[in-house]
DNA sequence: AATAATGTGAGAATTGATTATCATTTCTCT
DNA sequence: AGAGAAATGATAATCAATTCTCACATTATT
């Protein structure tokens, strides 16, 4: 048992991240958890909060809130993006491009600092297959 | 006491009703609470959750996600609009007109059935007062 | 190798939001 | 006024997300 885990572990937050990395999108941490658990790489909940905890204390994660409930995180050297949100699956993707005309919105008096732009819909996934993606 | 009480009384349901119809924005169940509360109304934090339910139940209400945490609720006849969350008292505001451009961001096979903008910053008040608002 | 520092997993504990419960009170209708 | 239905407020229960704890594993440092 020793013996079979020695390869598996190694610096599990270093596999966390790397995950997020590579996803399509923001994750919560119990999304990417799953995804590990899913694609057989044992690692515990816990050490998926720690390794997005961090990544934000260290400036290479940022939460991004907004996306119906609860925080997900994503990377933060990707450029200026938002995201699509499908209601069905419930996943966040990442999209390409802005949008205009967002000044024109601000109240007088007010500062803004940043925007967020969701599209709700459904995904081409879930949008073929029926029952869900 | 039961004289105090008769007016203060009636169907509290509507007193919690008629106050998010006149907020400026959309209301959690314990923003809208706190109001109440602060001005005098005495009402239970239940029976803010209670006309906020049916509220939404008979389409009069709509829960708007996506704004910080949480969720908050807004009446339903209100024309498509958007938000501007003051990142320092929390508190978001209904914001008037749209953008354009929003068709060119979906992506192939995706549907989207709606869009929901959210704009980041300090409001008035904020920004006069430094320590908050 | 020896020791110290850090990382890890499992599950307990905490937290905050929401819902359920229940004894009263208020309404509605007669 | 009187009876039954609905509403109310206080608080307990529930639930999901997040953090904490601790025994053990891994790595770093001598």
């Amino acid at each position: 048992m020793q013996r079979a885990n020695q390869q598996q572990r190694a610096n599990q937050q270093l596999t966390v991240l790397r995950a997020l990395g590579e996803a399509d999108g923001p994750l919560s941490a119990r999304e990417l958890w799953s995804r590990l658990i899913g694609s057989g790489k044992s690692v515990g909940l816990a050490t998926v909060y720690r390794a997005l905890q961090r990544g934000v204390e260290e400036g290479t994660l940022e939460s991004v809130e907004g996306l119906g409930r609860g925080v997900r995180y994503e990377p933060k050297d990707r450029e200026h993006h938002h995201h699509f949100l499908c209601s069905t699956c419930d996943h966040a993707f990442d999209l390409f491009g802005c949008v205009e005309g967002l000044d024109s919105l601000v109240p007088d008096g007010f500062q803004m600092t940043g925007h967020e732009v969701v599209l709700l819909g459904t995904c081409d996934a879930c949008g073929n297959a029926e029952g869900g993606c």
